[in-house]
DNA sequence: GTAGGGTTAG
């Protein structure tokens, strides 16, 4: 068509003077319609032709070309040809605002709006149509209820489409419902767009039994089919799959073709239902596929833990050269994050980066989620602060990745003032955020600041907040706190409870925790997959076999049996009451047994001193595909060290740190102590723990000192600890013991007079047999 | 000749 028109445009001035206009309409209308790309070129040449046939008068023809020229965004020639039409009409102006509106240039499509009624010119339905139109977000509202009066003042309130943005406006900019009805009832005529409105309006708003009444008045009363539209409103009132299914059978009913947009939305919901293979056949029966369809089906699959099948619909993508967007590309990495898939991360990084999205608030944030999973914090941070429009879900995204690591409380802190500083309403998903980086008593200043921002805000009363406020005070030791926060609770659901009862449960508190089980049942929340395992631990430190037999009944009536951390806790329980066949009965009952399983299985047989068990199911557990964490690693050193295989503590340790690059933590390093210290080879237990120790392995090492009665090692061990926990008795006692077990009473009894002297007191015995 | 509704992501 562009070719037909340089042809016309070659033909000799003489040809074509008469009849240019009559000729050139045709061409211009349908070049105004047409979806291809036009260049200023193709405007300029066609402007040119108008001025020399003298064709400019013609109004239809200037306010086509005025439309071509803002259509490929050359708003300064729509402009030029704007100033010099000798005449303008409603359609000139309205075309001008339409074009300002459509590139987000409100303030000067409003000026245009104004220069318009001062130049007399009267506005039509279409003017205010699309004037209400850009009105629709609530931050244009009172500009859009002052259009409102303009139009009342024209007397269009009544008419089809300028009431039916006005429709659009109350339901999107004001949520006002009952405005929107008025204007609605008030329509001189409604079509199936005015309907589609209306419904969509309400299904937005979640009245679904409306939804409903206004969809069976509008198809049983009025005789209007319903379209792709009508359907997608509907199905947003879906919330099984078989209502799913009822919708999709509705669009073959009315012949509603299946096209990407019904189809995009059938993927989205299908997919929530859990019914992948649905989604996959609608959009395998897609021909021509959009952004929106590829986007769906990818964030569909991720939904559903699908995430390899989500990254090979992206590869199929990127190999079909389909443009991707920001949609396709945060949901991708959406799938990458739950994979934990670095390597597909850095190539979405790279389309990224190639389709300029890499300042895109969406696709940045999951991106920098990732990148902060791998330990790549650097990283994380220059993606977050290269984001030009920060909102809130970036910000939280940036905090939880520092609430991650070890002592980031300070981080999270900064950036909770920062963000403190662009906004003075702080939502309790931010400060959940922060409270989960206050996980030991030296951010325990940090998670205070947190609970008085908390109780000062209109946050306080969310259930959300105050568990976390619960779990945070637990973390740092402070059970009286805890308890506090709990209380403090008005609404306690199954999560409160969860916490505070885990607190106990990990503070030494386990017959309170059994306690808090029975309040809990007494005010009507039932067990459920978080309390069950904390209950069912605080029975297996306190031997309490037929509680938490009673429990594992419940569990198996429940059907929580399957789930991994009920699973395990019921394993360990059974194991640390002695049982260890009914603990091999419910692994055995395992339908998938993934990390948690196995780390329960390894640390049960590390704490019976099964070692060769333990290494045996550690291999297991590679077979299996899986990747060890550090709690893996914690039990089979555990278990190697607690018999002194020296060898296999070391290979183990090599091993986390060589192929699965995980960084040793103090515990890993105290059970490698533990090792070197049974075998008498303290010295090199002494290097250890001198370089990355902490209280307990020095304990670890003091105490094989006192087994090898080795005086040299004891010596500067306790020194140490004396100099770093001065508090502390045991380096008296197990100095003295040391000296003690040497013969050399007058040395132990100094230590003792020592210990004395400076206030340090051993607690008296006990024990739990009487 | 200017205009209206519907789909996707963190």
């Amino acid at each position: 068509m562009i070719d037909s028109i340089r042809m016309i445009l070659q033909e000799s001035h003489a040809d074509l003077c008469g009849k240019f206009c009559h000729l050139l309409e045709p061409f211009l209308l349908s070049l105004a319609k047409t979806s291809k790309p036009i260049t200023l070129k193709h405007c300029n040449q066609i402007h040119s032709k108008l001025i020399t046939s003298q064709c400019t008068s013609q109004l239809h023809l200037t306010n086509t070309l005025l439309r071509l020229y803002s259509k490929c965004g050359h708003f300064r020639h729509a402009h030029h040809l704007f100033d010099q039409m000798p005449q303008k009409n409603v359609v000139t102006w309205t075309t001008l605002i339409s074009a300002h509106l459509r590139s987000g240039s409100f303030t000067k499509a409003f000026h245009m709006f104004n220069l318009m009624r001062g130049a007399d010119e009267k506005p039509n339905e279409y003017t205010f149509s699309v004037l209400l139109r850009a009105c629709s977000s609530p931050s244009l509202l009172d500009v859009g209820l002052q259009i409102h009066g303009v139009l009342v003042h024209y007397g269009l309130e009544r008419d089809k489409f300028a009431g039916c943005s006005l429709v659009y406006m109350y339901f999107n900019a004001a949520n006002d419902v009952d405005d929107a009805c008025r204007i609605f009832h008030e329509l001189l005529e409604r079509d199936l767009v005015t309907w589609n409105l209306m419904i969509s309006g309400f299904a937005q708003v979640g009245d679904f039994s409306v939804v409903k009444r206004l969809f069976s008045e509008m198809w049983e009363v009025h005789g209007l089919k319903p379209d792709h539209s009508t359907l997608v409103s509907l199905l947003k009132c879906c919330s099984s799959l078989r209502e799913v299914k009822q919708i999709h059978g509705l669009a073959s009913k009315f012949g509603a073709d299946v096209e990407v947009v019904l189809g995009s939305a059938l993927v989205d919901l299908y997919a929530k239902c859990g019914d992948t293979s649905s989604c996959r056949k609608i959009f395998d029966s897609m021909e021509e596929k959009d952004n929106f369809i590829w986007s769906s089906i990818i964030s569909g699959f991720t939904k559903n833990s699908r995430g390899e099948e989500a990254v090979h619909f992206f590869k199929d993508m990127c190999r079909k050269k389909v443009k991707v967007d920001q949609h396709v590309l945060s949901g991708t990495l959406k799938a990458c994050v739950e994979m934990e898939n670095l390597n597909t991360g850095v190539q979405v990084h790279g389309q990224m980066i190639k389709y300029g999205y890499q300042n895109d608030c969406f696709v940045a944030s999951v991106l920098l989620t990732l990148y902060a999973s791998f330990g790549e914090l650097a990283d994380a941070e220059k993606l977050f602060r290269r984001i030009s429009n920060k909102d809130i879900v970036a910000w939280n995204s940036m905090i939880l990745a520092y609430a991650w690591l070890d002592q980031g409380s300070a981080h999270c802190m900064q950036l909770l003032q920062e963000l403190s500083r662009t906004t003075s309403q702080i939502r309790s998903a931010t400060l959940v955020a922060v409270l989960k980086s206050c996980k030991s008593k030296s951010d325990l200043r940090a998670g205070r600041q947190v609970h008085s921002l908390i109780m000062k805000s209109s946050v306080s009363h969310h259930t959300l907040a105050g568990n976390a406020l619960v779990h945070m005070y637990s973390e740092c030791r402070e059970i009286v706190d805890a308890y506090k926060a709990f209380v403090d609770i008005v609404w306690k659901d199954d999560g409160s409870w969860s916490s505070i009862i885990g607190s106990y449960t990990q503070n030494g508190m386990e017959s309170e925790a059994l306690e808090l089980c029975k309040e809990m049942l007494a005010d009507g929340i039932a067990f459920s997959i978080y309390s069950l395992p904390v209950c069912i631990s605080a029975c297996s430190q306190l031997s309490a076999i037929d509680v938490g037999k009673q429990l594992h009944i419940f569990a198996i009536k429940s059907g929580y049996t399957h789930d991994v951390y009920v699973g395990s806790a019921i394993i360990d329980m059974y194991a640390k009451c002695g049982n260890m066949e009914d603990s091999d009965k419910v692994f055995v009952e395992q339908l998938q047994p993934n990390e948690v399983i196995y780390n329960a299985m390894i640390s049960r047989y590390a704490r019976h001193g099964k070692s060769q068990e333990a290494i045996e199911v550690f291999s297991r557990f590679e077979k299996n595909g899986l990747t060890p964490n550090p709690v893996t690693f914690l039990a089979v050193l555990s278990a190697c060290s607690h018999v002194g295989y020296v060898e296999d503590t070391l290979n183990f340790f090599t091993l986390m740190v060589n192929k699965y690059k995980i960084k040793p933590e103090s515990e890993h390093y105290s059970c490698v102590v533990d090792a070197f210290g049974r075998a008498g080879r303290l010295e090199e237990a002494y290097q250890i723990v001198h370089k990355y120790g902490s209280e307990p392995a020095w304990r670890t090492l003091l105490s094989a000192c006192r087994n090898h009665n080795n005086i040299k090692v004891g010596e500067k061990t306790a020194m140490k600890m004396i100099e770093l926990y001065p508090s502390d008795h045991t380096p008296y006692i197990l100095l003295s013991n040391i000296y003690t077990g040497e013969g050399k009473w007058e040395e132990a009894v100094k230590w003792r007079e020592k210990m004395a002297k400076i206030n340090v007191k051993k607690g008296p015995g006990s024990s739990w047999l009487i």
